[in-house]
DNA sequence: CAATTTTTCGTAGTAAATTTACAGAAATAA
DNA sequence: TTATTTCTGTAAATTTACTACGAAAAATTG
């Protein structure tokens, strides 16, 4: 969602900046239906800064935000911007939280920028090693990861644990890769590890908010701009946006890879049938 | 849809007009991404032409026509209206893996039983102790709800391995509550163990197909009905589907224990921010 | 079939909106 | 403080969308 971006990088911005950003937040329809000097007007500030606001948040200008926030909006299911209330039924709870988790992907699917995704994929190609880091709700993530790519046959790893992946991290040579999750992008640790991993000659991947301190020291960033929500009602449907990603680098890793993959996949998928069986007939 | 209306309002355009309708139903993105001249020139009509046009379908302008057929495509599902370019790997990646994602989670917000939710809630308010077991993929499913639980301040733990799991089962009593998660309902010692929690005492909700073993034991099923599909070039978009489910009994679990989860939930984050600062601080 | 009216459409010009260039102001660092 | 960098607005330039008008084409009528 484009306004949780926009809430994310509040910070970021310089003073009049945030005037402008707080001015769409308030009123983001006006926005959609106003030119760039009724925003101007409104944010009390000149219409350059507010080209400049549009350029903070990655895009072209005032048409090509507009135009996205325009479609951001379009997206939002009914009930999908609804917290869930108390004496929700459990039908309204089921719609309202697959809307939100719905209108992620959506937002994901127009916004993620294939060109990052590309980049990635040719350095994962190359790469003779992959290791996955991420902390928290990202460590689930990074062995998600670790799972799906270990199943096409490319030796990797995923660690959760700082201490552990900043080690890792300072062994890896050129030809490697590391692949770093973060939903905040401002874990040091995490910041840490990149920095060791490049210094090294590793390629570093990072799948975190766009102008966060990890993203600065990505080869390749593929930047998701959703909110990290600290509002504990709401379900940090976030996560399902990485794991889309992670599923994609790992079916565009196996297409490039070809037809030799699709072999190795499929004595996973054998062998574990048979464990099936095995573990059948063991256990009666 | 707007390009539907455009289509059915063909013949009451003018020859020129129509030039422009053809255009825009041939590729409409491209229209999205550039401006009234660009149209005018591939439609090979004058820029008079085109707002006419615009103004044909009732649109102020083209601006107005622009903005609104953005937000139409953000909507649809890519692939209806476009022939994906063949060289484009990733944006085609993109599109057909966040696009079969997001099938899925509608899929799941058409079929998931409230009821069966509601039950489940039941359940897990009622618990003393609530245990997630899965194996393979749903081993990560099952820690990425243990990670979620735990945060709201319900005692409960995640097991991965079919050893373990069996021997958890064994201890639970009257009052515990277990999460069986399987995508393919058929692993033995997962019926295994659901079925010596059950003998014990304890509560089983099953998130897995319906009619398969494991669905058989459960106390509450919550059906989860998508293909599994073994191809080994598709995603288990199937997975985050579960992933919602869990997302859906997180909250709905908060919602109900109210606002004295809340606070344990602030302090955690709270906690999480002064790790990163002490961490900061001690790297240097 | 010619004359007249109506509709369609492009050229050229206008108005508006967006963006750039630049310079002063504010903030930051030395 | 002074120097340097960053921010921000003014004003000018450019792009973009739109209007006015008239010519061509089509339709209607005598």
């Amino acid at each position: 969602m484009l306004l949780d971006s926009i809430r994310t990088q509040l910070d970021t911005f310089s003073k009049s900046e945030k005037k402008v950003a707080l001015t769409v937040l308030s009123s983001p329809s006006l926005v959609v239906n106003e030119n760039i000097s009724a925003l101007a007007k409104n944010a009390q500030v000149s219409e350059p800064t507010v080209v400049r606001f549009c350029r903070s948040l990655g895009y072209d200008g005032w048409q090509e935000f507009k135009l996205k926030l325009a479609q951001s909006l379009a997206l939002a299911l009914p009930g999908a911007n609804e917290q869930p209330a108390q004496d929700d039924l459990a039908a309204d709870l089921v719609n309202k939280i697959c809307s939100r988790s719905i209108n992620t992907l959506l937002d994901l699917r127009n916004n993620l920028n294939p060109e990052a995704i590309q980049k990635a994929l040719d350095i994962l190609l190359r790469a003779n090693k992959i290791e996955f880091y991420g902390q928290g709700t990202s460590g689930i993530v990074a062995f998600d990861a670790q799972h799906k790519f270990f199943r096409s046959g490319v030796p990797t790893v995923a660690y959760a644990d700082p201490a552990i992946h900043s080690i890792a991290a300072a062994l890896l040579h050129e030809g490697d890769a590391v692949v770093a999750i973060s939903q905040r992008g401002n874990n040091p640790a995490l910041v840490r590890s990149a920095k060791l991993a490049r210094k090294g000659g590793a390629e570093v991947i990072v799948l975190a908010p766009s102008g966060t301190p990890l993203s600065d020291v990505a080869s390749v960033l593929i930047p998701i701009d959703l909110v990290f929500n600290t509002d504990p009602y709401t379900p940090i449907s976030a996560r399902l946006a990485y794991l889309v990603v992670i599923d994609i680098l790992a079916v565009g890793l196996a297409l490039k890879r070809g037809p030799e993959f699709r072999k190795k996949m499929q004595n996973a998928q054998k062998a574990l049938q048979e464990f099936d069986l095995q573990f059948d007939s063991f256990i009666g």
